[in-house]
DNA sequence: GATGAATGAGTATTCATTCAT
DNA sequence: TATGAATGAATACTCATTCAT
C-alpha cells in the first residue's frame, strides 16, 4: 500500500464505521468484544477489518489514538482560552462529564502511558503538555496547590472519572466528581 | 449439591484451595485466566472446579463475596476500635494500601452494587454499614465534610485507589491517594 | 498431565484412531489437511485433536515417529536374519514396496534428518544403524559398491521410490525401482 | 479474454512480469506463496493478476507450462547437437543440475503428467519425444541398456535430483545422482 | 466425590476470489 | 484495463462445560 496516496474514498468511509463500532463496543462492553463482532455490527466481512487494522491491538490502538487526540485538541483550545488560569477547572469538568457518557476514555488515559505505539505516544505527549501548561496558569493564578504535577492531575482526573462511573447520581451529575477534584484546590 | 449437608472435610479443604489459588490469579492475571489453569495450579482436575463452582461466573463471585467479607470484618474491627472519629482515615488508607498489592479488591468494590448474588449482595451490606458507622463518627468529630455519605466515600476510595494505580511513586507510595482523600477533609 | 501414569484406555484409544486418520489423510493428501478435517474423520471434536497433539506440529512428529520406529524395527529385524548379506536387497525392495501404497514413508525418510525433536532424531538414529550394519555386511559380501555409504544407500532408497511414484507399472510392479537399485551392484 | 486477439502491449508485459515473480516465488518458497504476495512483489494489484490467471491454480500451470516449455527446447537442441548418443547423459546431468538451484523442476517434471491442461500435456509430450530420441540414439550406440524407455528415463532422472537434494555433498556435487544414472549403463 | 477426556462454539487471522471505482 | 477494497470460507488453536470412568 502506498501511504502517500490517500485512502479511497469507501474504503476511508469503511474504516472509519469500524472504528465507531469498535469505540463504542470496546466503551460499553470491554475489550473482549470480538472482531467477527464488530465485523459483524458494522456491517462487513472479518476480513475487511483485518486489512484495515491487521491484529486486533492495532484496532485497540487506533480507537485509544482517536480519543487521544481528540482531547489533545480539546486541551490546545482551552489553553488558546484560558485566562490567568480560568480554563483549568472546566476543562478537567468537561473532560470528567464527556468520560460519563464515553467509558474508554478512562481506558485511554490510563493506558496511555504503557506499552503502545508512536503515534499513540506522541498523542499521550501532546496531551500532557497541553495538561502541563493550564496547570501552571493555575497554579501561578494561586487556584491549585502547588504540590501536584500534570501526571499528578491526570490521576487524579482518572480518579474523578471512576468515581464518577460509581457514585453517578442522576440528579447531581458530576457531584461526586467535583468532590474529588476539590483535592486540588489550595488549602 | 445439598446445602443443607455439611460438605466432607476433604471437599471442603479442595473449596478452599480453589477459591485460594482463583484469588490469587484473578488478583495479578485478571479474570481471563481459564479455568484449567486454576484447576492445574491448585492440583485438582477441572470436573472438580466445576462441582464446587458450576459456572465462571460462580468462581468470580465467589471470591469475589470472599474478599468483601474479609473487607466488611476488618470495617468492623475498626468501628470496634474507634475513639471519636479516629479510626475513619486509616481504615480507608489500609484499605488502599492494600488495594495496591492485590488488584482484584478494585475490582470486588467496583463491581459490588452489580450484578451480583444475595450473598453478595448482604455482605456488600454489611461493608456499606460499618463504612457508614466509620464515616458518621467521624462527621461528628468534624473530621470530615458533612456533604457526603457512605456511598460517596466508598466512590472516592475507589478514585485514591485508581490514582494510586497510576501515579504510583515508588519513593512516596500513598501519596496520590493521600492527595485524593484531602477532598474528604472538612473545607 | 502426569506422564508417569498409563494414559485412560479411551484416550489412549481415541489418540490411535487420530494417528491413523492423520497418518492416512497426510499420504493420500499431503500436509495440507487441515486438523478439524481429520476430528471430523476420526469422528472427534477439535479440542480432542488439541488435546493429544497440541499442535498441528506436533501431529506431524508424531505420524513421522511412528513411521520410523516401524521402519527401525523391520531393519532391525532384517540385520538378525542377515547370513552374509543376503538381507540387503530384500530390505530394500521391501521399503519400495511398503512405499508404494503408504506415500508417507518418502516423507519420513525426506524428513528425517532435518527440522526434528528429540524423539524423532533418535528413531532416525536407530533406522540408520541397522541400515549402516546391512549394507557393511553387503559390501564385505562383495555384492554391493564399496564407494557408497549407509546414507548413499538411503538417498538412492528414496530415489527408487520417487522413481516407482512416477513409473508405477501395473503389470510389473517395483521394476523401474529394481533398475535404479541396480546402481548399487558392484560394477 | 479474448484469445483471438492479440493482448496489448501493456498487458502483455505485466503477465510476464507476474509469470516471472511467480516462478521465483514458488522455486523458492513453495506453492503456498499467496496470490497477494506475488502481486505486490510484482508491483501489481491483486486484481491484475487475477485478470491474467482466473485462479491460482492457472497461475501454477502457466508457470509449469513455461518450465517444461523451456526444457523441450533445450532437449531439441540437445537433440541436434548430438554425435552417436554422444548427449544422452550430458543432458540428463545438465538437467539434475538446474533442478540443483530450482526446485519447481522437479515438480515440473512429477507433475507432467497430471491433472494439466492441454497445454502442459501438449508440451510434456514435446519433452517426452526430443527425450525418447535422445534415448534411441544412446541406446543404438549401446551405451545405454536397451530395457529402459523413455518414461523410464525421466522417472530416473527425477529420483536422481530427488537423490541429489537429500544427499547433496557441497564437496561433490552431482555425484549421488551419478550413481543413481548408473543404473542406466548397460550391465 | 474426584478425575481428566471429550465436546463444540468461539477467537484471531489468512487468502483466493469478486467487484466497485 | 488496472486497481485495491471487500468478501467469506477456512485454519489453527482456546476454553467453559459435560460426562464417562
Amino acid at each position: 500500500m502506498d501511504s502517500r496516496r490517500p485512502m479511497r474514498a469507501d474504503a476511508r468511509r469503511n474504516r472509519e464505521r469500524i472504528l465507531q463500532t469498535a469505540r463504542e463496543a470496546f466503551a460499553t462492553e470491554g475489550l473482549a468484544v470480538s472482531l467477527d463482532e464488530i465485523a459483524r455490527r458494522t456491517g462487513v466481512g472479518p476480513g475487511t477489518v483485518h486489512r484495515h487494522f491487521p491484529a486486533k491491538e492495532a484496532l485497540v490502538e487506533a480507537v485509544l489514538a482517536d480519543r487521544l487526540g481528540g482531547l489533545a485538541e480539546q486541551a490546545r483550545q482551552a489553553v488558546r482560552a484560558d485566562q490567568g488560569g480560568s480554563a483549568f477547572f472546566p476543562f478537567l469538568l468537561g473532560l470528567i462529564g464527556e468520560a460519563r457518557a464515553k467509558q474508554d476514555l478512562a481506558d485511554a488515559l490510563a493506558r496511555a502511558e504503557v506499552d503502545l505505539s508512536e503515534l499513540t505516544r506522541r498523542l499521550a505527549l501532546d496531551l500532557r503538555r497541553a495538561f502541563a501548561e493550564l496547570l501552571a496558569r493555575a497554579q501561578e493564578a494561586g487556584t491549585v496547590r502547588a504540590d501536584v504535577d500534570a501526571e499528578d492531575v491526570q490521576a487524579v482526573v482518572l480518579a474523578a472519572i471512576t468515581a464518577e462511573r460509581h457514585r453517578a447520581d442522576p440528579e447531581r451529575p458530576g457531584r461526586i466528581a467535583a468532590v474529588v477534584l476539590d483535592c486540588l484546590l489550595v488549602a
